[in-house]
RNA sequence: CGGGAUGUGGCGCAGUUUGGCAGCGCGCUGCGUUCGGGACGCAGAGGUCGGGGGUUCAAAUCCCCCCAUCCCGACCA
């Protein structure tokens, strides 16, 4: 293609609003703009890097057997009626009417979808299947942001596997696991597999494929030492033991006249350290009160307590709902002797001597035998980690890294197949619900996580299997006429070797240029102007701006040989 | 949903405090000069000042209501 030709509508400067580099460059370079929040339009040089991501991933699944199909993003409301996840989406869900008023909704993802197509499957012979798409999604995001990390529409490739078992569901998995080690390699994105909750989704399995940037929302723990890496939601660490002596026969209560915090309580003369205390948080889970309890040196950490009790929204109590179920406010509140659901976190198991809030206000009880004194209804791990605590496996020190998911792949179990009434016969002519694995990719979000880790001052270095032109050649002066035809031969022999090449020929100055190949990101530039005197061009990698003279006669087979080394 | 900020030409902004011709830079069009790192001169085009209501002789500016966007938090397969 030919620059001038294109619509490629460079801004020489960002938008105020775009904070995250990518936002901001791809902006900046053309390949998007913003319909509105959340919502965004490909431009040419967006769709050629969408499609390219795309193309990757479709190889990589295609690899491993799956097959591609093509759903409707709008599905009746009752399909998900069925599986119990119209609830479960709640507000997450768009939804709307057609003009007989039946219920529609727009996919968020498509299990159900696919699981109804999962009833014409009858024998295990038929067994194993993976079945994926490439196909919009789309999310009533509460804040959309940055770009295209977080949208309301988006993209996304998303494969399910159906199995007769167990085992089968495990190589399906796995398969998966491997392609998506593939994928990202492909799309030179240092994704690391952490340990993960699965969600909202249910299942097991679940592993999260995270890129380390500061425009990411999640944190992932990860271990120094050794290869641990967990979602901050799933991550533990080990802790040294604490000796605690016996205490009294039973707690004791006393006077802490305005202590509201764990701090004021450490401080206060009689108190005790944090790691001494119960902290008691009052959460309302599904609608239940319910009390979580952590050390007092813990933080809670709510995924946590959600995927311990299968519920699906857990909030703070409001302070009126507190009040009413403990009689007293925040600061001075216990499990001790009451008798609502509470769960609590494992490292308060054994425990004895230990202090905390009374349910009256400036009131605490010391000498507290957690399980002598507190009805735990459910022993869980609820505690986030912190950084620099020891590793579980190694004990060397955890570091918390800020991390872009950019896939996630879990096993999603036998749910939406039974819900959706999908079975088959297995060799012993017994009826078997297939057991499901569910595995994402979202292209958008993959496109904005290589510019984040693919730039600098000048704008974005796309790797070249992912470019939306693999080579750049720049006339630097349309009036040089020696010049315009050594490129124009050039652009069509690279074009003849099945380059992805755009000729610059535009009617200005070099340094407008060189800036624009630049913004854009092309990671060979071949510089046509000054050196063809010698009967040479140069030859610029966009990633290290590093240029070399190479003879006109050779660049063509230089540049091809670079480029598929690459692809 | 809580907190903060912002809405003025395609993009970035000033003007709002103290009401009085709607401006600047970039970009865009034409002509000329220039031509390897975002040139220069001259001449132009382009704006319901987010929307509605109110106050006033007069509103981008003051008052009320609404909307949108961004950031932090909550939330989030």
């Amino acid at each position: 293609m030919r620059w001038s030709k294109l619509f490629i509508p460079t801004l020489r400067e960002a938008p105020a609003d775009a904070e995250a580099a990518s936002h901001n460059l791809l902006l900046r370079g053309g390949f998007m703009r913003q319909l509105y929040a959340g919502h965004y339009s490909m431009l040419p040089l967006g769709m050629r890097v969408h499609e390219k991501i795309a193309d990757i991933v479709r190889a990589e699944v295609d690899h491993i057997g799956a097959q591609e199909f093509q759903l409707p993003t709008m599905h009746p409301a009752a399909l998900w009626q069925q599986s119990g996840r119209l609830e479960i989406m709640g507000d997450e869900m768009f939804r709307l009417a057609d003009r007989k008023g039946t219920e529609l909704v727009l996919g968020v993802t498509e299990e159900e979808v696919f699981a109804t197509l999962a009833l014409e499957l009858n024998s295990y012979k038929q067994l194993p299947q993976i079945w994926y798409q490439i196909h919009t999604k789309f999310r009533d995001e509460p804040r959309p942001k940055s770009g295209l990390l977080r949208v309301r529409e988006f993209a996304m490739k998303d494969s399910y596997s159906f199995d007769l078992d167990e085992a089968g569901l495990d190589a399906s998995f796995d398969l998966h696991h491997g392609a998506y080690v593939r994928i990202f390699d492909r799309l030179s994105l240092p994704a690391v597999p952490v340990e993960a909750s699965s969600g909202a989704m249910g299942g097991s399995g679940s592993v999260e494929f995270m890129v380390p940037s500061d425009a990411g929302e999640d944190d992932v723990v990860r271990c120094t030492g050794c290869g641990y890496a967990a979602n901050i939601e799933r991550a533990t660490s080990r802790l040294a033991d604490i000796e605690d002596d016996a205490g009294p026969d039973s707690p004791e209560r006393f006077a802490t006249p305005d202590v509201r915090t764990i701090v004021a309580l450490e401080e206060m003369q009689g108190g005790a350290p944090a790691d001494r205390q119960i902290k008691t948080m009052v959460m309302v889970v599904d609608g239940e009160v319910t009390l979580a309890l952590v050390r007092g040196d813990h933080q809670l950490n709510v995924q946590k307590l959600l995927d311990a009790t299968g519920a699906i929204e857990a909030r703070p109590a409001l302070p009126e709902e507190t009040v009413e179920s403990l009689g007293a406010n925040p600061g001075s509140l216990g499990a001790v002797g009451v008798a609502l659901r509470i769960v609590a976190d494992h490292t308060l198991a054994g425990r004895t001597s230990m202090t905390t809030g009374a349910n009256e206000d400036d009131w605490h009880y010391r000498g507290v035998s957690v399980e002598r004194d507190i009805a735990v209804t459910e022993w869980t791990d609820l505690r986030e980690v912190s950084a620099g605590e020891p590793c579980p496996n190694c004990d060397r020190p955890l570091e918390i890294v800020r991390c872009i998911e950019a896939g996630h792949i879990f096993k999603l179990g036998r749910k939406y197949a039974e819900a959706l009434g999908a079975a088959v016969l297995d060799p012993n002519g017994k009826t078997q619900t297939p057991i499901m694995g569910s595995y994402g990719i979202g292209i958008g979000r993959a496109m904005a996580a290589i510019v984040e880790t693919h730039h600098d001052e000048r704008g974005i270095a796309w790797p070249v299997a992912v470019a939306p032109y693999e080579a750049v050649i720049t006339i630097a002066s349309m009036k040089d006429q020696a010049g315009v035809d050594a490129a124009e031969l050039m652009y069509s022999q690279l074009r003849s070797a099945g380059i992805d090449v755009v000729l610059d020929d535009r009617d200005a100055r070099a340094g407008v240029k060189f800036a624009d190949a630049e913004l854009v990101g092309i990671p060979y530039r071949i510089t046509v102007g000054k050196a063809l005197a010698d009967g040479e061009v140069e030859v610029t990698v966009r990633a290290t701006r590093e240029t070399e003279r190479v003879p006109v006669g050779d660049v063509v087979e230089r540049v091809v040989g670079v480029i598929t080394a690459q692809r």
